[in-house]
DNA sequence: GGGCACGGTTTTTTT
DNA sequence: AACCGTGCCC
């Protein structure tokens, strides 16, 4: 049998050999998912079930996309380009180009990330003169978004009240305002998409018959549109390998449907449901806590993971009096496993549940002189200088992107002040063009800078019709000034690195996507003998499709510019997310960064009531099991050492908190934990804020400008451990009303909710309840006539 | 247009 | 505690 097989278990082998029917791949953390995936395309490939071209795989992160690539291509001597293999927006981007036409869309049609989204959002309702504090941009941005991956146009949007019917009608406006633009905000991507496929028979038709085989990565993390576009491209008769872990499923909160798992086995008649329970991570104690863990779930698809290793060490449990004194154990715990066990600094991780814990971490690191890398935060497309950059690429592509014009139209500085682009953006709507098309309708003094701004962009626009790609990003950074402006700031010397590092990065994106080093940037350049992908099924003329008649791309050169898909690239890719990647350090990062990796020894940190699970969590349906399967991907992470810990008080945004220890400790089989500090059996202490609201902060001095205090002393690992236990005033209350932090109720106008705080007694009792559509409020108990649902 | 003061906010995140 | 947006003043 071939060597791709060996070493496969009989799960493995089994999913791998499949027929080419729908099947649904239960995997469990550490069972070789990847490894399935991959090997199930070579082995297609190999046997000659499938070639190339009609494979389909889809993930939800480039990263993910590209290891697939890379594996597959070290696995089997093949061009892996003639696959498909991408995210699900890299994907439909990849469709939406080769049929812009028919897709409603421009050839250089613009993405909008979450950021662009959100001020076109702004623009738009200052535009039409919208209140922004009775409907707060954000949440139209949450409408829209939502309603999009309901697969909903403003039209099929059900509003009763007229709040909501006020968002339809912006939803509408938006939707014209972008394709007057020309640009396409991220759910648009799938949407349309879905749409093209949905109402153009023949061309869906030819997808179906080209994509025989669909390959589905981290399916549990699905939403509703994306699964529809699956179902689409798969068609009758073709087959979706699907591979996923609803144990794992921790995205619900950004629209992720894991009932996407049951309706696929249900809809699709799956015959072949395999589980991969074999666990080839983590040692046996920390298997065994984290299948008791996940037990406590209900509605669960059904695994166990199992492993042939051993017991291994226990999982370790520290009780801290405060977030700092935890810090420094954690530290302490490090220096012994760097220094006595000999791991490497890359094989530890510290997770937390939310990131603003990282700092007190973060600080005790520095000052015991260990170095550490925290994931998340700003990355290499989000950063403004080039932000900017790329805006005078996307203007200099696509005039009407206003976007784009808004953003640079005063940057540098060119005297163009909020008043002149207000006059502009008026004539703008008069006129219903863009702001550039717009310009020559201003007149004055504002319409001659104006003017001059115009004269820049079509000088720019001229000068690098000839230029390749990063000859075109090299001389946008010199004539738009951003350089000239950058060199002469104090602190822009950063910036002006980054600045470099984008012309760089155009250099490595016509070479990896093979594009000729020399081609122009805006023009398309096929390959010899090639001919343009054919716009089909457009404009009333009815095409029939077979697959020879139709070259779809097969790669990006075939449909789009250079410059196009550096710009595509730039939105769906924003790049690593710290520059000191690959150097040896400790790990920081938040649990949901952590889904995906594994390291020999981990930390939990910060399990309290409240923190983790969170106390939003609770206003949530469901939200204390996403909360769960959180800690079980935490606990799979590990391989070697597992480390629990929690402190009774911490300061959280500016207020020390008291909290009780995590109730996930009594759901974890006690026989596998060690306890570093003594167990103290869980009473009835209920958490809460220290009791200061109003009080704790000085009103006439700011205390963010004020110098900070305490910040130098040395205390890794043995700081004072005095500090008393608080006295749990909150206890008494929450006993004398009946009520208790993270209840659920319900209030006969603010509708459901769950309490986050008790304060007073008495005729005074108060509760702060956070409602699912209200928001946070405090309310009298002896007043609000709250019901508890539990 | 830049700097400063003030007020509000703060779960998790990819595309 | 820290960060961001806004509004005011020069």
């Amino acid at each position: 049998m071939p060597e791709l097989l060996a070493n496969l278990n009989p799960e493995q082998y089994a999913a791998v050999t499949l027929p080419n029917e729908p099947a649904l791949i239960l995997a469990g953390a550490g069972s070789g998912k990847t490894r399935v995936l991959i090997t199930r395309i070579a082995w297609l490939i190999q046997q000659g079930l499938a070639s190339p071209s009609t494979v389909l795989a889809v993930t939800f992160t480039n990263k993910a996309a590209r290891e697939m690539m890379a594996r597959l291509s070290a696995l089997l001597p093949i061009d892996t380009r003639g696959m498909w293999i991408g995210t699900f927006h890299g994907l439909c981007n990849r469709m939406l180009r080769a049929h812009h036409r028919d897709a409603g869309l421009p050839a250089t049609f613009q993405i909008l990330d979450t950021a662009d989204q959100l001020s076109a959002i702004k623009r738009l309702m200052k535009g039409l003169n919208v209140d922004d504090e009775k409907y707060p941009p954000k949440n139209l941005q949450y409408f829209i978004n939502n309603a999009k991956e309901q697969g909903l146009r403003p039209d099929q949007v059900d509003a009763s009240d007229n709040f909501n019917l006020k968002f339809v009608e912006l939803y509408r406006a938006y939707e014209q305002q972008c394709q007057r633009e020309g640009v396409v905000d991220f759910p648009e991507l799938l949407l349309r998409c879905y749409e093209l496929l949905a109402h153009n028979a023949p061309l869906r038709a030819h997808y179906q018959a080209r994509f025989r085989h669909i390959l589905v990565d981290e399916f549990q993390d699905t939403n509703k549109l994306q699964y529809a576009w699956l179902k689409l491209l798969a068609g009758q008769s073709n087959a979706i390998f699907a591979v996923g872990d609803d144990d794992q499923s921790i995205y619900a909160f950004r629209g992720a449907n894991v009932g996407n798992m049951l309706d696929f086995e249900r809809e699709f008649n799956v015959r072949h449901l395999i589980k991969l329970e074999q666990n080839y991570r983590s040692h046996g104690h920390i298997l065994d806590a984290a299948n008791e863990l996940i037990s406590n779930n209900s509605r669960r698809l059904g695994k166990n993971l199992r492993t042939d290793a051993g017991h291994g060490e226990p999982v370790r449990v520290y009780e801290a009096a405060t977030d700092t004194q935890e810090a420094g154990w954690i530290v302490e715990e490090i220096r012994a496993l760097m220094n006595q066990s000999g791991l490497a600094r890359t094989e530890i991780a510290v997770l937390y549940r939310s990131n603003a814990q990282s700092r007190t971490i973060e600080h005790t690191l520095v000052n015991a002189g260990i170095p550490y890398r925290v994931y998340g935060g700003l990355r290499f497309f989000e950063r403004q200088e080039v932000k900017h950059a790329l805006a005078y690429l996307r203007l200099i592509d696509n005039p009407n992107d206003d976007t784009a014009f808004a953003r640079v139209v005063n940057f540098p500085t060119r005297g163009i002040g909020a008043r002149s682009i207000e006059q502009l953006a008026d004539a703008a709507r008069l006129y219903n063009c863009s702001m550039a098309a717009a310009i020559p309708y201003v007149t004055g003094k504002a319409g001659s800078s104006l003017g001059a701004f115009a004269n820049l962009i079509a000088k720019m626009r001229a000068e690098t019709e000839r230029m390749s790609l990063p000859e075109t990003v090299e001389y946008v950074v010199r004539a738009s000034g951003l350089a000239d402006f950058y060199q002469g700031e104090r602190e822009g010397q950063d910036r002006l690195e980054n600045l470099q590092e984008l012309v760089n990065a155009a250099t490595a994106f016509v070479s990896e996507e093979g594009y000729g080093l020399d081609t122009p940037a805006r023009s398309i350049p096929l390959a010899p003998g090639a001919t343009a992908a054919p716009e089909v099924g457009g404009q009333g003329e009815v095409v029939v499709l077979d697959a020879a008649s139709l070259t779809e791309p097969a790669q990006n050169p075939d449909t789009m510019t250079p410059l196009a898909g550096f710009l595509s690239h730039a939105s769906l890719e924003a790049g690593e997310n710290q520059a000191q990647a690959g150097q040896d350090a400790i790990q920081l990062m938040t649990v949901h960064a952590a889904k995906g990796l594994e390291f020999t020894a981990v930390f939990i940190t910060g399990l309290e009531e409240g923190l983790f699970p969170h106390e939003n969590s609770a206003i949530e349906a469901d939200g204390l099991e996403e909360e769960r399967r959180l800690m079980y991907v935490a606990i799979t992470r590990a391989k070697e050492r597992l480390y629990l810990s929690f402190a009774q008080s911490r300061m959280l945004h500016g207020q020390t908190r008291y909290n009780v220890r995590s109730r996930f400790f009594d759901e974890l089989p006690q026989a596998t934990l060690k306890w570093l500090t003594p167990k103290v059996e869980a009473g009835t202490r209920w958490g809460g804020r220290s009791d200061n609201a109003g009080w704790g902060r000085d009103w006439f001095s700011r205390p963010d400008r004020e110098a900070r205090h305490g910040g130098y002393g040395s205390y890794a690992g043995d700081a004072a451990v005095s500090a008393p236990l608080p006295a749990f005033a909150n206890e008494q209350r929450a006993a004398e009303t009946g009520f208790r932090v993270g209840q659920q109720v319900f209030h006969t106008k603010f509708g459901e909710g769950a309490i986050t705080a008790l304060e007073g007694s008495g005729p005074d009792a108060r509760a702060q309840v956070r409602f699912k559509r209200h928001g946070e409020k405090w309310l009298a108990l002896s007043v609000a006539k709250l019901q508890v649902v539990e």
